[in-house]
DNA sequence: TCTGGGGTCCTAGGACCC
DNA sequence: TCTGGGGTCCTAGGACCC
């Protein structure tokens, strides 16, 4: 049976979702992602400015007093994007939540039973998300994963590209190596350096010759390029994590000592209320402090005693801090990650016998947990983190000081 | 890329062992 | 240790994605 893999991708979908909220804003030049300082989301009207995703707030507000900046709302987002991913599977029965506005999903042999072409079918779920949600979407219909991608964005935004097998070498020629999906930056510059341009290039070099030179990972793209399906789609929905990250940015950037204790304080706050929010706990964690100029000096440890209590993973980093920190260098970036992140229950056994102090912080955040259910989030902080939150910081909720009722 | 935040996966090379 | 060879495990960091 012919396999036909649907790739669907939002277009603007952040600042669609905004239009749709609010239909005073369609064909104006606007901007989401106000709360972090840097664009995350444009409208056609925006782009056609000639802005970009990731351009500066305040510099879009300088150069381009029209463009209207919106606050991202997360909440409204996500509900568009489940009711979207609903009315796909309206048809399949395997659908792939990619991203919050990408999903894939298997049309394979529903074309006798829904009575209509992989296209029709294609058609009609954009014509739904169209009328019932006000969104517009790009598709793309192929054999494989890698190849759906390239159909969605063949035409964008509104469009619909089904690309059958014979006629994948005339769409792989027209599209640059560095467009193709697992391709990054760094990737094309190696390939281009070799003389492949194109997608077909790339498909076009032996098997043998990307096995010696390149990772796995390409020779997966390379079959999925050719039409052999290796991708599967994964329609479970994904209820845990392997890591969980949490950063912060300031301005200036600075070396003190105890201001960049205090945001990893606070990172490691959020990351470990995330964790017991999915009841994850991690066996190792990592720290990393980035640079000026973008350079990352980090550490890592095992956790003696795993546990997703931020008072013990911020003893750790204060035992650790000076493994990353240079007294010369300005630091613009704190970021913590909790690895190895194992559901309660696995672990629990181990904690027996464990630690006493590990169990007592346990118990501690639980009532935390609970009193912030009562009373919303934000009421209780680590006395450690009070630095970054009374600090100005850039896109942190950082006015609600005086909310806080108690510190440890 | 003038560059935020949250993820996943891969790998080179060091540590350690025999 | 001024030394071979080889294997495994781990981690820091790279690359990529949205």
């Amino acid at each position: 049976m012919k396999r036909a893999i649907l790739h669907m991708d939002g277009d603007s979908f952040f600042v669609a979702c905004e239009v749709a909220k609010n239909p005073k804003l369609r064909g104006l030049p606007a901007v989401t992602g106000e709360e972090r300082g840097i664009a995350s989301a444009l409208s056609y009207e925006a782009k056609a400015l000639g802005l970009k995703r990731g351009d500066p707030i305040f510099k879009i507000k300088r150069d381009f007093p029209q463009v209207i900046i919106l606050p991202g709302d997360y909440k409204s987002y996500a509900k568009f994007s489940t009711e979207m991913f609903d009315i796909v599977r309206r048809y399949a029965d395997d659908v792939e939540e990619y991203s919050i506005d990408e999903c894939f999903a298997d049309l394979t042999g529903l074309e006798r039973p829904l009575k209509m072409t992989y296209k029709e079918i294609a058609e009609r779920i954009k014509k739904e998300i169209t009328e019932e949600l006000g969104l517009s979407v790009s598709l793309g219909v192929a054999p494989t994963k890698g190849l759906a991608k390239v159909a969605s964005k063949w035409q964008k935004p509104n469009g619909l590209t089904v690309i059958e097998i014979e006629d994948a070498p005339k769409y792989l020629n027209r599209t640059p190596i560095g467009k193709i999906w697992g391709i990054g930056y760094r990737t094309e510059k190696k390939l281009r350096k070799l003389g492949i341009e194109t997608a077909l290039d790339f498909v076009n070099l032996k098997i043998e010759w990307i096995r010696e030179n390149m990772p796995e990972p390409f020779e997966v793209i390379w079959r999925e390029l050719r039409g052999q399906p290796i991708l599967k789609i994964h329609s479970e929905p994904k209820e845990t994590y392997s890591s969980i990250q949490k950063t912060r940015t300031f301005w200036p950037a600075t070396n003190d000592k105890n201001f960049l204790i205090s945001q990893f304080s606070k990172n490691i706050e959020l990351a470990c209320s995330k964790a017991r929010y999915y009841d994850l706990i991690p066996k190792s964690v990592s720290w990393f402090l980035k640079t000026q100029q973008f350079r990352y000096h980090t550490f890592g440890i095992t956790l003696p005693v795993p546990t997703n209590s931020p008072e013990i993973i911020t003893e750790h980093l204060r035992k650790f801090f000076h493994k990353m920190w240079r007294p010369d260098v300005l630091y613009r970036t704190t970021g913590v990650t909790l690895y190895e992140l194992t559901p309660k229950e696995a672990t629990q056994l181990d904690l027996f016998g464990g630690s006493e102090k590990t169990q007592k912080f346990e118990t501690i955040h639980e009532q935390i947990d609970n009193l912030e259910k009562k009373f919303g989030r934000g009421v209780v902080h680590l006395a450690s983190a009070s630095k970054a939150i009374k600090r100005k910081v850039k896109g942190t909720d950082s006015e609600d000081l005086d909310r806080n009722l108690l510190f440890l």
